[in-house]
RNA sequence: GGAGGGAUGGCAGAGCGGCCGAAUGCACCGGUCUUGAAAACCGGCGGGCGAGAGCCCCGUGGGUUCAAAUCCCACUCCCUCCGCCA
């Protein structure tokens, strides 16, 4: 959620940050229209209720004084209050209710620095690194869903006999590779994030921590018997670890990973790049993610870039860092980035990563505080994320990429520890 | 799934429908004392909204009442036992 009073002390800046990420004005201006009614009723309705409050304090005095003639006038007169002021709790109940459920659905502001553009074909690439498509030859140029089949490392049909369309399963090394993706992820970040393993089916009031509710409910699987939700990525129960709790600005930054299966329905995008592994309802992905104070967020986020950048460029794949225009940036996102890796068979940039900043928009709808040494009170701290890696994507450059002219797949030199010695992928 | 017990401040733990945002102990912070520390003593010590007066928060939501931590209902979670089971 935003921030209510930058609405109140701040509006036209607000709204015209806001108009940045498309958001209707219109929407602005009701959301302080109903905050403002909403504060006068509750001064009115904290008014009667001071009153009702101390005229029964006063009953009770009288009672106490055997004064039984006082008492039940002073009843007479706080029960009348009392209906004046249920009317009014009921109303500002409503418009709090009404409020509550537009902030919810309106985006974070985002920042100052992200570049203007209105859709993905707007985004600035910040740098392009191990790319030279000339030195990609034509035994690479064949697409992953092809290479898997020959190899028997995928097998997309048998996935769909058990699942349906747009799951996928891995077999034999292929197995293998995905497993030792998420293991070389979770090692490379282990000197700085505590590894987590979260629950990866969830309440409502966790998936609404992070800004997947209410708006995106269709995007996520829901489990109805047991009102619950299977995360699309680990920064849903990671975020809302520390829902509701006060931490210490010692204990900033606190860094989290967690290698967690993610489930998406993919509902608005049926048709599209649907082809293999680029998109997939469930993978597996490595996150990692922050708390922060404001101060430490700009660094995190250099951070966290790094991380993900280095584990691509630890894989020697071809990729490419690409900054997200504020026309293009998601609803809870302050400023991201993406990092796209380069499939020379598909030939196309798979988008392998996005890292972000959320400002304290999450912090405020998962009420995560910190205290700061210095001063008194709490504030909001600051959630970022991003994927450390995710399997499906980088899985299919990766064997298009180290695919041999006689057909085998070599295994690049960081993934070896984890494959039990062998050292190429070949038909069995 | 069945039966029973429970949920109060960082922790432990009192709480009669009104004098309870809430005793007490521990922890923590400041001070006195001390060469320093400990002990002792004194003081402080939850969060939210609001410009303020003030209001709200005793698991959550509803109800009864002039008045609810306290009574009633529902739900959630925890504990014990039974059933089932990786």
């Amino acid at each position: 959620m935003i921030d209510i009073r930058s609405l109140r002390t701040d509006f036209e800046a607000t709204k015209a940050a806001l108009a940045r990420k498309k958001v209707d004005p219109a929407d602005v201006d009701r959301a302080v229209a109903l905050d403002g009614r909403l504060r006068d009723l509750a001064t009115q309705r904290d008014e009667l209720r001071a009153q009702v409050n101390t005229l029964s304090k006063q009953v009770g005095q009288a009672r106490r004084d055997g004064d039984a003639a006082t008492g039940d006038q002073l009843m007479a007169d706080s029960r009348r209050l009392g209906d004046e002021e249920s009317k009014l709790a009921d109303e500002a109940a409503a418009v709090e209710a009404d409020l509550r459920d537009l902030l919810l659905r309106i985006p974070n502001v985002p920042s100052d620095s992200a570049p203007d553009g209105d859709t993905d074909a707007d985004n600035p690439v910040l740098r392009i690194q191990n790319y030279a498509p000339e030195r990609f030859g034509d035994h690479q140029r064949i697409p992953h869903w092809e290479i898997g089949a020959a190899l028997g490392i995928l097998d997309l049909e048998r996935a769909v006999k058990i699942s349906g369309s747009m799951f996928s399963m891995f077999r034999g090394p292929g197995a293998t590779l995905a497993r030792a993706l998420c293991q070389l992820a979770l090692d490379r970040n282990a000197d700085a994030f505590e590894e987590v393993r979260p629950p990866t089916l969830v309440t409502s009031a966790t998936l609404t921590a992070t800004g997947q509710l209410p708006k995106f409910a269709d995007d996520a699987y829901h489990i109805e018997r047991d009102d619950l939700w299977a995360v699309p990525t680990a920064e849903v129960p990671l975020t809302s670890l520390a829902r509701d709790e006060i931490l210490d600005e010692a204990d900033l930054p606190t860094r989290l990973m967690a290698y967690t299966p993610c489930y998406r329905r993919e509902a608005g995008s049926a048709g599209r790049d649907t082809r293999g592994l680029l998109r997939v309802h469930e993978f597996d992905k490595v996150e990692i993610l922050a708390y922060t104070t404001p101060e430490q967020a700009p660094a995190m986020l250099d951070e966290l870039v790094a991380r993900a950048e280095g584990t691509i460029d630890a894989l020697g794949l071809a990729y490419r860092v690409i900054e997200i225009c504020v026309g293009d940036l998601g609803q809870s996102h302050h400023r991201s980035y993406d990092i796209e890796v380069y499939a020379p068979g598909c030939d196309m940039w798979l988008e392998v990563s996005s890292v972000s900043w959320f400002s304290d928009y999450q912090a405020r709808r998962a009420n995560i505080r910190y205290r700061p040494s210095e001063g008194k009170g709490t504030a909001l701290v600051h959630t970022l994320n991003g994927s450390a890696l995710a399997v499906p994507r980088v899985w299919a450059a990766l064997v298009e990429t180290y695919r041999r002219d006689d057909g085998s797949v070599v295994v690049p030199d960081a993934l070896r520890p984890y494959f039990r010695g062998m050292e190429r992928i070949e038909a069995r």
